[in-house]
RNA sequence: GGGGGGUUUCCCGAGCGGUCAAAGGGGUCAGACUGUAAAUCUGAUGGCAGUGCCUUCGCAGGUUCGAAUCCUGCACCCCCCA
């Protein structure tokens, strides 16, 4: 059992923990089970999980048990945690469908078949939706003093908020989460619960109610937030989250959301995400701080993240896509080598005869790409200079493209500024 | 229930009869500089066509040659008094 507890340290992932200094040796003395909570909004995972994902696999890697809570029953609720406004109710249906989502893709983090540390992956819909309401009042709601509630952070910066109230069921969530932990302790003698640092109030609610119900001592842990340096959210990009899911953000954009990191951010993401070990990752550190322009931190982020989420194909789609799109002029290409990315960057199919004749305007490939929404924001791209056809720019509204303008036997790539990409195949109707 | 204020283009926020597709800021996009970074600077930012047309200022009507701007009704929001 190597010690959990230093190794998470050093990465920056403790914030806050109920007892820092028994908690390396109790951790240290024999296998513990540990457990964090992941709100099924979507059917997918995104980066504000990979957090907490990656800190349960860390506590397997070192010998414990890692439960992964889906909260099928609290999702129904909406933690006030950290939120502004009560969250849009799911139906049942809804959640069913994203708990599936989640599991699928919480198998490439941690390790469900390993007889005594594999994880476990639990629904606290399970048992949470068998409650009677009088029986959960009679039994839970009467551990909870309302003073000791409303003195929590969470409810305390909603009721300030003139602007948007706290309902009643908002208001319940933290006894719904704080059973959660007196079950799993229960069930699976799980002792720790982890999660990000907007989390403590209801972790340490989870503590009180073991204490009252059981007379035992429980653990809680968090880790500090997921932001940039520049503070905003991370995980961002344009178009939403970046999601765990290939359907949703495929491996080139998972992996180029990465390179583009800002370097005040890379150190901490190598150390909060990666599997490299601390020697290593202070090299890379060291590498790209000698040379910033090489990129060195954020390329091998890029390429540890992208492998951990999408394989190693996926990495390497993603990085052949990167070599063609950011290297020199594209031409001579073949669509074995481009069908890979198709997929992954915004990319459409015409028919092969607007190539025939005139060719097709510029504009209306740009427009048809999807990188310029309207004509005359393709006019305005072409006129500022940020069109490119195979990477060479295309200077006149006028332009328009033949078969010549082809980069392999069908493609063709277009892009708009400095790195959005799209691709246009021409096929025969 | 009574009184007052509000609803503007992606967001905030000016505009209070024509010169308003609508100030300013934010965001976004593009360019320069760089390193597919940050910061900074420049430009653009309803649509279609190129000195014109169409759609937009909560919704529906109305007054005007002409309205985001005035009137009427409706909806929603906020504040004060009960």
């Amino acid at each position: 059992m190597s010690d959990v507890f230093a190794e998470l340290a050093w990465r920056g992932l403790i914030h806050q923990t109920t007892d820092d200094a028994h908690l390396p040796g109790w951790l240290g003395e024999r296998p513990r089970t540990v457990y964090a909570g992941f709100d099924p909004t979507a059917d997918s995972l995104h980066v504000g999980h990979l957090m907490a994902l990656t800190i349960l696999r860390r506590f397997q890697q070192a010998g414990h048990r890692p439960i992964a809570l889906v909260g099928g029953a609290t999702g129904m609720i909406g933690d006030p945690s950290g939120k502004s406004e009560e969250r849009q109710l799911l139906s049942e249906d809804a959640l069913r469908a994203n708990v599936e989502g989640m599991q699928s893709q919480m198998r490439r983090f941690l390790d469900f078949d390993d007889p005594t540390r594999g994880a476990v992956l639990v629904n606290n819909y399970d048992w949470v939706g068998r409650f009677g309401y009088l029986e959960f009042l009679r039994d839970v709601g009467k551990h909870f003093p309302v003073n000791v509630m409303l003195a929590k952070d969470s409810v305390r910066n909603r009721l300030e908020r003139t602007d948007s109230g706290l309902s009643y069921t908002e208001f319940s969530y933290m006894l719904l989460q704080a059973y959660d932990f007196v079950h799993l302790y229960r069930e699976y003698d799980c002792q720790l619960q982890v999660g990000g640092s907007d989390q403590w109030g209801n972790i340490t609610a989870g503590i009180d109610l073991a204490r009252r119900l059981d007379g035992v001592q429980l653990h809680g842990m968090t880790c500090p937030l997921l932001t940039k340096a520049d503070g905003t959210k991370m995980g961002k990009t344009e178009s939403g989250a970046l999601w765990l899911a290939a359907e949703r953000v495929g491996p080139y954009q998972f992996y180029q959301y990465w390179i583009n990191l800002e370097d005040a951010d890379v150190d901490k993401c190598l150390r909060f995400f990666t599997d490299l070990d601390r020697p290593r990752i202070e090299a890379v550190v060291a590498e790209h701080l000698e040379d910033p322009s090489r990129r060195t931190g954020q390329r091998c982020l890029a390429a540890e993240l992208t492998r951990l989420v999408h394989g190693e194909s996926g990495l390497r789609i993603a990085q052949r896509a990167t070599e063609i799109f950011f290297g020199a002029e594209i031409s001579e290409l073949t669509d074995a080598e481009l069908v890979g990315i198709f997929t992954d960057v915004p990319s459409r199919e015409l028919p092969r005869t607007e190539l025939a004749g005139e060719g097709l305007a510029i504009v209306d490939a740009l427009c048809a790409s999807g990188l310029a929404k309207s004509k005359g924001d393709a006019r305005r791209t072409i006129d500022q200079g940020g069109a490119y056809v195979n990477n060479r720019r295309a200077d006149s509204i006028d332009r328009c493209l033949g078969p010549a303008d082809l980069a392999s036997e069908t493609m063709m790539v277009l892009r708009a500024g400095k790195k959005r990409y799209a691709l246009l195949r021409f096929v025969e109707p």
